[in-house]
DNA sequence: CACCTCAATCTAACGATGTTAGGTTAGCCT
DNA sequence: AGGCTAACCTAACATCGTTAGATTGAGGTG
């Protein structure tokens, strides 16, 4: 009576920052929702499909109020900000959303948002799409190592740091040297370096001036 | 007797191609050792410790000969790609890797060839390490999506196409403009345009250069 | 009001899972 | 020969996702 897939989604992503995606259980769901597990079964025809609706109910409130006159790096910047937080709002939600990957509304809002201000700003619809993509993939990556260390209960950070400097002896001394920045906590510094290496990647709109950027580069990284 | 670490990590991969990451069991990779799953206990503390050994095993080979010769984008092209083949290697391969992000040898090896490349071509160890990270995530993401669709059987490519070029409807413009780079399953392609927008980001080795690059890209970006 | 329908829940159960406790074997060392 | 222990075994526990089929209760219809 009181059960939709809205208040069933809220449950669960409720559940899902209380146990974890290995300690999430159709019954301990129902048991919160004051309900027998197979009443969920009625709302969804499984466990999947109730992850999928979850994986999208991630990613509402993203791009909501797109600004059609932004700067499209501004757009890159702000947009990847926003899914990086939306993925790391509910625990494991890197990988809750990395195990479904659907296409529903929400992501569909955020492509839009994204290749529309790259057309705009005169890229063709290729490199708007594979920018996006790349984008998107990198934020997927990062979050799911940023989330990676909270699965783990156990060890924190500083204990993976000590171990990773025990490892690192002379066969690696290019990581030994790397260390502190390996080991680097800041992680929303290191979540923008990336966001502006990729930003930075573009070239200007249109094939020929992308080229012109690509071999004036080369020239400068050649050896003085 | 005949059983250890490394034979059971070998049956697990075996295993992990033919169930996927939800479809496997102890108890059936015990089968397929010959042997009752209580036995693997003997030689792991739990599901995820064997999980760490798989995760790691996935990257044996990678960065196997590095050329300390190379150029640095060289190194980094080549490092992603030989990244992605190794996880693509495996049903799920990255997911497994993605769940569990051990620090090992083989990803030092990774990370030492990449980041030894750069610092030597120049660049201070924190755009090495930072670098090399960003590309991981990309990579990692870009596979984890790439393997979805094996992931969710019934469903094929065209199929999401279709359902993508019914939902791109006026309140995604852009989206439907970009249907066709959306939608392209040259997946190899799409690989390396990632990779390439990376590597173009970087400017040149210190950082005088580098703002120098920037500002020069900036300017040719401005308003024609 | 009595009857029917059907959405929405329930109980009961199936087979499978990861893991633990504790017993058994078989080869090596003294 | 006798003991130790690595390496397996059987049995069982609690829990899991899911299905079959019974039951409830509200709303519409005669």
């Amino acid at each position: 009576m009181a059960l939709d897939r809205q208040i069933i989604v809220a449950a669960a992503l409720d559940q899902l920052d209380q146990h974890g995606l290995e300690g999430f259980s159709m019954r301990r769901l129902a048991a919160a929702l004051g309900v027998q597990a197979p009443s969920i079964y009625w709302h969804y025809p499984d466990k999947t499909a109730l992850f999928d609706d979850m994986a999208d109910a991630l990613l509402q409130g993203v791009a909501s109020q797109p600004d059609d006159a932004a700067d499209y790096a501004a757009v890159l910047r702000h947009m990847a900000g926003q899914l990086r937080d939306a993925l790391r709002r509910r625990r494991d939600g890197a990988l809750v959303y990395a195990g479904t990957f659907v296409v529903r509304d929400n992501v569909l809002r955020l492509a839009e948002t994204v290749i529309g201000a790259m057309t705009r700003a005169g890229y063709d619809s290729q490199t708007a799409a594979r920018t996006a993509f790349t984008m998107l993939y990198y934020v997927l990556g990062f979050v799911i190592e940023e989330q990676a260390l909270a699965r783990r209960g156990g060890l924190d950070a500083s204990e993976i740091a000590s171990r990773l400097a025990i490892m690192a002896d002379d066969r690696y001394p290019a990581v030994r040297a790397a260390l502190p920045h390996i080991s680097d906590t800041d992680h929303d510094a290191r979540f923008k370096s990336g966001v502006e290496l990729i930003i930075r990647g573009l070239g200007r709109p249109g094939a020929d001036n992308e080229e012109q950027i690509q071999q004036l580069v080369k020239a400068m990284r050649s050896p003085r």
